[in-house]
DNA sequence: CGTGGAATTGAGACGAATCAAACTGAGTGG
DNA sequence: CCACTCAGTTTGATTCGTCTCAATTCCACG
């Protein structure tokens, strides 16, 4: 996590970012994404607690997510966060805003990160002249659903267990699919977003981190977190009851 | 409902739907509609129970609902479905098989239907030429996304009972941005099929429903529904407890 | 070393799932 | 026309899981 924490202290270009693949540049040539670069900036340094906006914002900037996690969350009648998605560095951001025009969300930095904001109208005109542009971000929206649907399934029916370690199970895949450990890492969100995020409460999220340490299939020390038998842990998430 | 289920015998073009405002063909002209015509076929007499697709099949098509309601799930591993969602008239179904070039899920019709496929690359091309069609498939990529937010939310915490009725409401605005009755309709799914997709199980459907009509606020004869206390609905929906 | 936020642990209450049984209504055939 | 079936639905009794409330511990920070 060092080198992604020193990211954000840099302006790095487009064609100069590692994660390109993940984001919007995608396939296009060295050429095009430097076109890219010109219809966006980047914004270093957005430091733990800073928005990047806030729901019903009115919608002009997609947020690509260069180094660190965003929270997305809203705010309930009794003042409660309802905490709608953790964001990892090559995620976009607002996407779901392009139809109403208006920021669906708040959206905050759990830590140290660094943004590309792209202005969304210019993009728009550029991706009018570049058909592969057009094809990424359709892509991107396209895997979004996906996942969003995925993520519906998950909540239907499965015990607590399950969904939680369905959780980190999607964590260590994000991590892994970025480079880094698919078994050891650092979560930057509290016990306490994790159970708002689940629709479960707090407790109910300490009391099972704390039996399946017990169980020996994750090391948990604050927010560092070792999962230990795979295996184990995909079984669960499936819903199969472990003895 | 007379009138929908007649459209399922007619061949209806683009340039006659009365749906276009809700799909692709948004705010072309009516030249670049009769275009859009032209990467389409429409597939009248699809009927209950008869599949568009199913999950793991190769992508090419994306399927336009012009009548009838077609439902999308999932078989787990008991066997059971898994239901992912349910889709009425002018939405569009294969859009998150884009990126995987699979379909995710099985679809298929709850009563006979009516739907335009439309073949992707065929689209794709022309949408390099009508950056209008391309805007609007963004746009509805994008409400996708946001009501798939929406839908999460709505499951995190709240108990069955606000889930429902939320699911109830939520049919009734679809509806009536159909231009049907926002207060009586028919509803084309079982119990268990709404059981199924809200993470239920049919036994609490049913006493929910037993529930709110002994409370007066909605009369339910076997699957036509009359929404009788609008306002009340809404506040249950909320998390507001009745008495 | 003390403070306050975060996390853990325990006991009891409540809601939804499960299991079991009865009811309804559409369709079938004698 | 009635008896039968069968899928779908409703209702009741019980069990199980998660939430709630309360108390304690842990840890980062000044």
């Amino acid at each position: 996590m060092k080198t992604a924490d020193e990211f954000c202290h840099l302006n790095v270009a487009c064609e100069d970012c590692g994660l390109s693949r993940l984001c919007l540049a995608g396939e296009l040539s060295q050429e095009e994404v430097k076109q890219l670069g010109q219809v966006m900036t980047c914004r270093a340094g957005v430091e733990k607690g800073d928005h990047l906006f806030h729901a019903n914002d009115q919608f002009d900037t997609i947020y690509a997510i260069r180094a660190g996690t965003i929270q997305s969350y809203l705010l309930m009648g009794d003042g409660q966060e309802q905490i709608t998605g953790f964001h990892l560095a090559g995620e976009l951001l607002g996407l779901e805003a392009i139809s109403s025009q208006h920021y669906l969300y708040h959206c905050k930095a759990l830590e140290r990160s660094s943004v590309c904001e792209i202005h969304f109208q210019s993009f728009s005109q550029l991706a009018h002249t570049l058909p592969k542009l057009q094809q990424q971000l359709l892509f991107i929206m396209s895997n979004e659903l996906a996942h969003s649907n995925q993520f519906n399934q998950l909540f239907g029916k499965q015990s607590a267990r399950s969904r939680l370690v369905s959780f980190l199970l999607n964590m260590s895949a994000r991590f892994q699919h970025r480079g880094f450990s698919a078994t050891q890492f650092h979560l930057s969100m509290r016990r306490c977003d994790i159970a708002h995020y689940m629709g479960m409460n707090i407790e109910t999220v300490s009391r099972i981190f704390s039996q399946l340490q017990q169980e020996g299939l994750i090391a948990a020390k604050g927010r560092y977190l070792h999962l230990l038998d795979m295996r184990q842990l995909k079984k669960i998430s499936l819903g199969f009851h472990s003895d």
